[in-house]
DNA sequence: CGTCCTCTTGATTCCCTTCAATATGAGTGG
DNA sequence: CCACTCATATTGAAGGGAATCAAGAGGACG
């Protein structure tokens, strides 16, 4: 396998040859994360910048009750913010949810990247634009749908990001290592409510999550139930140097 | 009154005579927006950076449904997203909620301006990063504070941001110019209940808003009363170069 | 093969929405 | 300046969706 990185970049704006192999230097000695362990913790200094490269992690914060709120998913090829280092400390944690494989980018490094490769900042921007826009569908859903719709509306999402990276397999399936509790946390539900929800979408047969593979089985049913429009995750890109 | 965008950004980083000199030149004129005109819509394809010299303004969604979800408040001072115009189509819609003044920067001359001022530059990728910060607080908010602890938060929000451009009157008071059905769209929840959370808060002893004034008569009480913690609006800044 | 974690389901409670009516206030035009 | 209108705010009553509490089933793993 590639640099899925690179890959998702690539997607967003055509690198040149040149442009690739900076990438591939700035993350050539990613470090390895176990599972549940947290890359960067609240109140820490923010340090280098985060590239996930394998595996998936997210950003959740801790309230003061002890409940968790997750913040977003961050699949392969998903980076964390790039100014980041300007901060005094973090407002929020990141995880990995599955052994991860992270490469961290200096700040000084990335700003001359960003400096001097103009497609790779067209690239880097686009993509927190969407990781923007995401958060915004987020507040959306809490604010403004039902459950059963918050949840097909997530499923949605994280099928289309899914496949935008190529992480859908032959038979239409996604690996998902989500648990039950992670997903309420980020739809800001209960467990127990969140797998009556599960249920009702099982049984209407739009869609299953078994043994942590999601399988949507009427996507048009799906759609419909989330109100789902992908237009926050900005595929079609403005066609403009 | 001087130019509340060079205001703020000088916050965040001290900035040149020659950069003051470049931002006022290129917010110089604004355009004015009666209440509710959209400055832009959901589906438009983005144009210059909008500036917001005076009056409050809103990001929003409409849902299918007809249901509004409100997803930042912009108020003096504040810009939407610098990237913006990579992008084919907005997501959202951004709306005055006041009359507003409101500068517009065109994409390439915004572009030259952070290439040759550093000083601009860092500040305006903090207040982006402060407006994902927030973003990232309203999440937590709708998924796992109660609605009385949701209320107190906004309002503890608004109030540090206002103060912090100096929104704040003698009184100790601030012009909210949010009616109840705006507030209700960006919590999540309905006028109706909208209202008896304020009066609960009445009643309490910590703040009241009457005829658009919000005053904070108990701060300690509300801060507690929301679980308050300002380090996402990050107030203190890293002190590197 | 026992332990722990995750998932599943039932019963009860309650927070919030919905529906409805009234009050208050701002803006407009005669 | 006052009557009229429309938007906004306030309060009550009833119903529903989701949380809470509780218990058991299914899997993963050493």
């Amino acid at each position: 396998m590639g640099n899925r990185f690179i890959d998702k970049l690539h997607g967003f704006s055509p690198l040149s040859p040149d442009e690739v192999k900076v990438l591939a230097k700035a993350t050539a000695n990613p470090r390895k994360f176990a599972r549940r362990i947290d890359l960067i913790r609240e109140g820490d200094r923010p340090g280098p910048v985060f590239v996930v490269l394998e595996g998936w992690a997210c950003r959740y914060k801790i309230l003061p009750n002890g409940t968790r709120q997750v913040l977003a998913y961050l699949m392969p090829g998903d980076s964390c913010d790039l100014h980041i280092g300007l901060l005094a400390e973090m407002d929020h944690s990141i995880q990995a949810i599955t052994p991860a494989l992270v490469a961290t980018v200096d700040r000084v490094e990335m700003d001359i990247i960003l400096d001097s490769n103009r497609g790779i900042a067209k690239a880097m921007y686009l993509s927190q634009l969407i990781d923007e826009g995401t958060m915004r569908a987020w507040i959306t859903s809490m604010g403004r749908r039902s459950s059963l719709e918050r949840v097909s509306h997530l499923m949605c999402e994280l099928y289309m990001r899914a496949r935008n990276i190529g992480l859908i397999d032959a038979l239409d399936r996604l690996a998902l290592p989500l648990s039950q509790a992670l997903l309420a946390d980020s739809l800001g539900m209960t467990t127990v409510h969140l797998n009556r929800v599960l249920k009702v979408l099982r049984e209407s047969g739009a869609m299953t999550i078994e043994r942590g593979v999601l399988h949507i089985e009427d996507p048009e049913k799906l759609i419909r139930m989330a109100g789902f429009d992908e237009n926050y995750l900005h595929r079609r890109l403005r066609q403009v140097a």
